[in-house]
DNA sequence: GTGGTCTAGACCACG
DNA sequence: GTGGTCTAGACCACA
């Protein structure tokens, strides 16, 4: 999978990390089940300190998206055990500000739900 | 206008209030040429550092959501000064991440376009 | 003379009077040795406190562009009593800013020296 | 590179300390891509609180004079990055207003370019 | 009475 | 070790 970090914008680069492999979960670009490259290959590869690596994986293993196994090596876990109950709350109040937003600057409901089609048209349907 | 600020969260102070006079002049609460309290009052009423409010009425200006005075004080600008151009890009890349991990969830497209109505059917028509 | 006060920008209104009766009497639309409107006169066409004026009046005549006589009114001074030593350091001081600015937005020397020869083509050659 | 600042002045500080800056890289004396001394060591230098040093930082960056970076510190911009479309009519109307008074002092429109030609003659050619 | 500038301290997130 | 956030105080300019 190909992971695009920005060193200069405001996002922390383990949170970007973090959020490219979720996207990639979505899109089925990693497949569930599927080993992540080691901490230190993708540390290589981005070249980027190990520990950062290793805090987004850690944070997507609370976030329950993989399961960090010291030998196996960390794994993307199956849907059903990523569901989380608070969620759609925060779903809520997230969506809420950025559409605030949305709306003052003029944009429709109807275009917000096609970019929101445009968005659920790359993820996977298994 | 009710404001209401986590102290405890992960979210600066500075951004949750900016965040919520936006909603507020979304959801029509914040009347359009309104004057916010002053930086002292909302410092006051809040309890927080009036630093901490300039910075967000500051923010806010910067952003085209309100004029700032410094006589008459910060005042919400009219609807159509408010657009800005790269924004819809933006829009774009939030609602990826958080709906990445929404689907993740599995929460249903049709389920957040449900979230969408339900956050659209509260701001003002004009 | 016509003027135009901006309420909402950063320049104080006492100081945008200031500046627009030194470009009047540059471009010869006040002519020298004419009476300004009473303070008072001008407070009322411009909506704004009489202090305010009294104020830009005095500013103009600390730095010698006219002189306030209690009956006779405000007049601008003839432009030999208008040098000042120091003003030439202070010119090019707020030249090398404001020209430095220039040059890093890429624009060029002559483009300058163009603009230069626009403003003082409206100057009055007496 | 040396600054200096006007405590007693009336620009403030913040102000004089971006100027400065803008200058130096209009000159050469700050290279492209050149970091900057950190806040705190800025703060130190010149004796200046470092909230002050901050806000200069930022007001650069807002006008795309430098990038700030939280790890590696804050970086002046390589200068295709610099432009800014409407800052022509900035510069037209300053340059009004100065050279009005430049006028009403008797300083002639060639001595005014012999000071554009003094001032460029110290910038940079890339 | 408003916002703007400035000071002198603290703790935290990032890497 | 960097910048970001936050506090609690002060004085000033503007109108």
């Amino acid at each position: 999978m190909y992971i695009k970090i920005n060193f200069k914008g405001k996002i922390p680069i383990y949170k970007q990390l973090r959020n490219q492999i979720v996207e990639g979960i979505a899109t089925g670009e990693l497949k569930r089940k599927e080993v992540l490259p080691s901490a230190r290959q993708m540390a290589a590869d981005l070249g980027i300190n190990v520990h950062i690596i290793s805090k987004s994986y850690k944070m997507l293993q609370n976030q329950d998206f993989v399961t960090i196994h010291k030998r196996k090596g960390t794994r993307v876990n199956p849907p059903f055990q990523i569901r989380r109950i608070d969620f759609e709350d925060n779903l809520f109040s997230e969506l809420k500000t950025i559409l605030s937003e949305s709306y003052c600057r003029g944009i429709s409901k109807n275009r917000v739900k096609a970019v929101v089609d445009r968005i659920y048209k790359n993820f996977t349907k298994e």
